[in-house]
DNA sequence: ATCCCGAGGG
DNA sequence: CCCTCTGGAT
């Protein structure tokens, strides 16, 4: 059964919080249709780089109209240094085209209607619903969070939805989203994916990897 | 060389 | 399950 893990994840939260007070979402944004194209922009691709991207591209485009108006060159070049930029340019002007068309203009705040805009999967879907609605529908679940997962023995599923089936069962629903922060603060930090700095975390008595692979 | 808050398609 | 799409940072 999972009590024990239930106790252990939380304890992990208990600490994570202390150690990372600001843990938050790190996409510069103002509003749904902003962090819709951010988190669009952000598949594989690190914040840092799609915030130096966004305000320009916000100053350029204010509306979903906007973006579903835009000419798909001009918008391939402002988005350019994210990586996968036709494919983004293109998901970034069909989504907002179904949001002014059929939504009004408004990003919707349902799982359902977020997931049928194209370009926008479980993950971004996610990230819009924790961060712009306050809904904790299901956990954002990246790179770092499914590393640190499995290094810590909360799940042993590769796949990003069994990852984050386990991780709905074992933690408290109105954490998801703090959670997701908490690990990626972990993981850009502390628990990198070649080199992870296991005296420096809070929780190495919590976590299989650190016992199992002591650093020097 | 490896990694980055992915999604869609085969 | 696999593959592709892309560029910049380290």
């Amino acid at each position: 059964m999972s009590g024990g893990l239930k106790k252990r994840a939380v304890e992990i939260l208990r600490r994570l919080k202390q150690r990372f007070p600001d843990a938050r979402c790190t996409l510069d944004h103002r509003n749904p249709l902003q962090l819709l194209v951010a988190t669009i922009l952000s598949a594989q691709c690190t914040d840092e780089r799609v915030n130096k991207i966004t305000p320009a591209l916000f100053g350029r485009y204010r509306s979903a109209e906007d973006f579903a108006q835009a000419d798909l060159h001009e918008l391939e070049q402002m988005i350019r240094s994210a990586g996968f930029y036709r494919n983004k340019a293109k998901n970034i002007r069909a989504a907002c085209s179904v949001v002014a068309n059929h939504y009004g203009g408004r990003v919707p705040d349902t799982m359902e209607e977020l997931l049928s805009l194209p370009g926008v999967g479980r993950k971004t879907a996610n990230v819009i619903l924790g961060n712009c609605f306050g809904k904790n529908e299901g956990i954002v679940v990246d790179t770092h969070v499914a590393r640190i997962s499995r290094r810590m023995g909360l799940t042993r599923a590769n796949v990003p939805e069994k990852i984050e089936r386990d991780l709905m069962a074992i933690l408290p629903r109105e954490e998801w989203t703090l959670f997701s922060h908490l690990l990626i603060a972990l993981g850009r930090s502390i628990c990198k994916a070649n080199r992870p700095d296991c005296p420096s975390c809070p929780v190495p008595d919590l976590c299989d990897y650190a016992r199992k692979e002591p650093v020097d």
